[in-house]
DNA sequence: AATTTAGTTGAATACCGATTCATCTTTCAA
DNA sequence: TTGAAAGATGAATCGGTATTCAACTAAATT
């Protein structure tokens, strides 16, 4: 039930460049304790209220330091939401693998995303901010995950699990419902249970999405 | 098809207090180009990077005559937003006035969303930034609209249109696929017409959210 | 051990843009 | 017509903070 404890940022990060990728094991951990604070600050301040000071205070280095390892502000942010997107993709990729059908994975995804919204409520935040910064690296979120998601309902259908559609409206659909209702009730107000909203979006799917006789039948 | 030609932020305003509201017919005048330039300011640069003084020059004015009307910057994005509120409701409800049944009002719904958003596309984001420098306006936003959306679906389930359930959890869902398809297909690109959005919605609606005998025969 | 390279420091700089204000102009009411 | 109220002006102020940099310390390499 309880899913990805810890944050981690740092982690799965390719330096990718920058100004100076480090090249010590210091400055690998340095630079990691740097993008960690930075999640942490970004998500609860907000990018535009959030400093450099408060970033590196956080991280315990001084001022100097992040533009060692960062040219600045706005490329931190890249990072951080590139960091961040491969996290959850991975996370939710996971927590789907056993599922026997598709909308058996979509209820495990739509549940496993609500916790770790829940969890993780910076992600939402450092996520929808850096729309307004660079709204390349937002679409890429994106597009990177509605393609691996087209991909699935597209096996899906081949499977006859789900009835033939437009997959890519389709998938834009799910994530926007995901998204809201992730705000509204993991990030805002967890006042109806995670399992009532999954019943709730799989009683809609298995009557709309899922192929199992009625309409034409 | 056409509809709502026009972007008219100013017109529906209750100046509601501020620093001076307007006395005269000019003042009332120049009020209204400042908040009208500063939708088109916000929509287009953003929050953050629009500058009172790219305000005040769209509008014609010097940059002093904006503290006239205004406490702030935020205030004025706070009566935007109040503003923008009032009108895309209004819209939406005019244009599901005469539909016959849930199913065509979401339909008729969805589209003009769609279309409204394609045509003010400054909504989106000068509502989505708002959120990040004032998180209540926000809320209450998408609170006020779910709520009157809630009160629809009641009505629908009581006439037996659609299937019971829970219909605060099913709107915020709506909600949510309207925002993303309305980002992805009517603001991002529009490679895909919006009438095969709104027949995929519709066949998802139809044997989900619609209760025309399936699943319980 | 000596030397070079990498990393760290934090105060100083540099820039930007929101807000103020003293002054001038227009409108309005008597 | 005239005085007072409302509106408009835009240059100067003021606060904030991203970024730079010269000096210092730690780590690696020989």
């Amino acid at each position: 039930m309880t899913i990805a404890p810890q944050t981690n940022a740092a982690q799965a990060t390719t330096p990718s460049g920058g100004p100076g990728a480090p090249k010590t094991a210091r400055g690998a951990r340095t630079r990691a304790r740097i993008l960690k604070a930075a999640e942490h600050t970004f998500g609860t301040l907000g990018y535009h209220r959030a400093g450099i000071s408060d970033i590196t205070r956080a991280a315990g280095v001084a001022q100097g330091t992040f533009y060692t390892y960062f040219a600045g502000k706005e490329e931190i942010l890249r990072e951080l939401v590139r960091d961040m997107g491969h996290q959850v993709r991975a996370h939710l990729a996971a927590e789907i693998l056993d599922a026997d059908n598709r909308l058996e994975a979509e209820e495990r995804g739509l549940r496993a995303f609500l916790q770790y919204l829940y969890e993780n409520p910076s992600l939402y935040r450092v996520l929808q901010e850096a729309q307004f910064v660079d709204e390349a690296i937002y679409r890429d979120y994106y597009e990177a995950f509605g393609k691996g998601y087209v991909r699935m309902l597209a096996n899906a259908t081949r499977k006859g699990e789900i009835r033939p559609g437009n997959n890519e409206v389709r998938v834009w659909a799910l994530m926007g419902m995901s998204n809201f209702l992730g705000l509204r009730y993991a990030l805002w107000e967890q006042d109806v249970p995670f399992d009532e909203i999954v019943d709730t979006l799989s009683d809609l799917f298995r009557n709309g999405l899922t192929l199992d006789g009625k309409e034409k039948p």
